[in-house]
DNA sequence: GCTACCCGACCGACCGGTCGGTCGGTAGGG
DNA sequence: CCCTACCGACCGACCGGTCGGTCGGGTAGC
């Protein structure tokens, strides 16, 4: 059966996810994607044009998928508690889903070229842009408290770690969940004013 | 002025752990490692026995420092909150004063071969379970809510790329405050029961 | 004080192997 | 007859690692 449409695309792509995200880039050869893809190099290199390339590809796809949901979800007319959620639910929910493209998003950066790096980069920043917004947003009409943002920067490493390294002991729903209630709530116990003196 | 030392070993330490942070560890060449130490391959080789062996080196450091001062931490009297905080400030100080080491042990850990692997988990775990158990008996006392601890698993993230990413914006305390802020209380408005309904 | 020797630090040519990438070719459906 | 999809031999560069050797300070013997 040859000629099986556009698919073997698709399979690079995914198999070679899943290659970098478990050796990392510099550690996967040529010789293992082929294997994986069950190509020889001349097909391989028929659909892409280089290895850097394709890590590229594979980085700006998640990314990608994330910055058009966040839109959507600030587009709308809902509070920003409900904004936040919404934005950790998809979040959490594009990474169950394409857990591979995430792992290297989040490790790979530094192999990347320049250009990659400068695509990347700004996807980051946008991303995050999203996230800030709803929380200054949330914080302007007393939903949130007065914050400093700096924090956000890692909002990205809070999600795929837990999906990383605790990906078969529970449920997706239930890390976004454990996630999100911290970040909504924190650890403390809520407004019980213990002892009150301890300041700092 | 020869025989500097033992200092020697600790320039191999310092220089590669930047190199493996900045392009990886099989991103960085023998070539390159030699120039930044100012060696030869042999005189390299006569201070470590592997390059990957070097790697270990590298990623046991700086958690191995934490896992040390966490033990002093939670062998203390102090209440939970003051620990949590206490593990907070000492992590992200540790982060601060070992930047490159650290975004190496949260990158690498595919690179390291099998028996360093278990290493490295196990003191991942180690370290890990010292935040669970502040966390859990904090929860016993009534100082933090009861919590789902998946999220714990990305402690670590949630530091390091903080700091990675916002280094040079602000300052290492400040980075602390941010995310032990978050940590400790999210990012609603305390208290102030908004609606009530919501419910979710 | 001088010589003889030793040893640790370091050098760089060299090893086999693997890297990412190219290219001339071909099978087969339109 | 051409075009898409694919093959695998082959390329030079570079990989991590080894090895025989150099060099200079420290020290023991006299």
């Amino acid at each position: 059966m040859p000629t099986r449409g556009g698919d073997t695309r698709a399979r690079i792509l995914t198999a070679s996810a899943e290659l970098f995200a478990r050796q990392g880039y510099h550690g996967t050869g040529l010789s293992e994607l082929l294997e994986a893809v069950g190509l020889g190099k001349g097909g391989l290199y028929h659909h892409i044009t280089s290895k850097e390339q394709l890590l590229l590809e594979i980085m700006l796809g998640p990314i990608d998928r994330v910055l058009a949901s966040s839109d959507r979800i600030l587009a709308g007319d809902a509070d920003a508690t409900t904004k936040l959620r919404a934005l950790g639910t998809d979040l959490g929910g594009a990474m169950a889903a394409d857990l591979a493209a995430w792992t290297v998003f989040l490790r790979e950066y530094s192999a990347l070229g320049q250009t990659g790096k400068t695509q990347v980069l700004q996807r980051r920043q946008d991303y995050l842009d999203r996230w800030r917004r709803v929380l200054t947003d949330g914080a302007a009409v007393g939903e949130f408290r007065e914050l400093d943002l700096a924090f956000v920067e890692s909002v990205l490493g809070l999600f795929i770690y837990t999906f990383v390294w605790d990906r078969d002991s529970s449920p997706p729903e239930a890390l976004t969940d454990s996630i999100m209630g911290v970040l909504m709530h924190g650890v403390c116990a809520p407004t019980r004013r213990r002892g009150g003196a301890k300041r700092a």
